[in-house]
DNA sequence: GCCAACGTTGGC
DNA sequence: GCCAACGTTGGC
């Protein structure tokens, strides 16, 4: 199967780009995804050398702030089956695990956060999931163009000289 | 299987 | 903090 492009939402002030950037082998497991078919995109779809965009979400402002890789094959999520952790879930069992993740690699941050405002602005952005009206999903599968062209915002931000 | 009530997400 | 939009739960 080919590569295939995300984006990932996070809240920064629970996990920033700085915090997976900052991480032991700048390497993440993408826990806590409670969202069914957030899941199945992950558990079904998700593949070694998938491209991510790191998207901050309920922040100030919200966008999306660098690029990450995965670096895993999914596997069910511990987390479900740790009662300490915010994101258990009692339904879930080792035997029959419900929720998935996989591991993400910090590739960059960009140098100045793509804002939801200006994306929303960009006509070639037309379509992006994450720009659609009450958009929810956390795990959103974007088009290669798509990706490309918002790789391409990030480069052109950065002051000449 | 319907759907109201409730909980969560996330922009603002 | 507000609240619209969405997802999940649970009574029937």
């Amino acid at each position: 199967m080919p590569q295939s492009f995300w984006l990932l939402k996070s809240e920064p002030d629970v996990f920033s780009i700085r915090d997976l950037e900052l991480a032991p082998k700048q390497t993440t497991p993408w826990e806590g995804v409670r969202n069914y078919q957030a899941r199945n995109f992950i558990r079904d779809q998700m593949q070694v050398g998938d491209r991510v965009l790191f998207y901050h979400s309920n922040a100030a402002p919200s966008g999306v702030a660098g690029e990450a890789e995965v670096v895993s094959r999914p596997y069910p999520d511990p987390s479900a089956f740790d009662r300490q952790s915010p994101y258990f879930d009692p339904k879930s069992k080792p035997e029959q695990p419900t929720w998935y993740l996989v591991d993400v690699r910090w590739r960059q941050t960009f140098p100045s956060l793509l804002v939801l405002e200006m994306l929303k602005a960009e006509e070639k952005l037309a379509g992006l999931e994450l720009l659609r009206r009450g958009s929810r999903l956390s795990v959103q599968p974007v088009s290669r163009i798509h990706f490309q062209h918002l790789l391409k915002m990030a480069k052109a931000k950065v002051a000449p000289g």
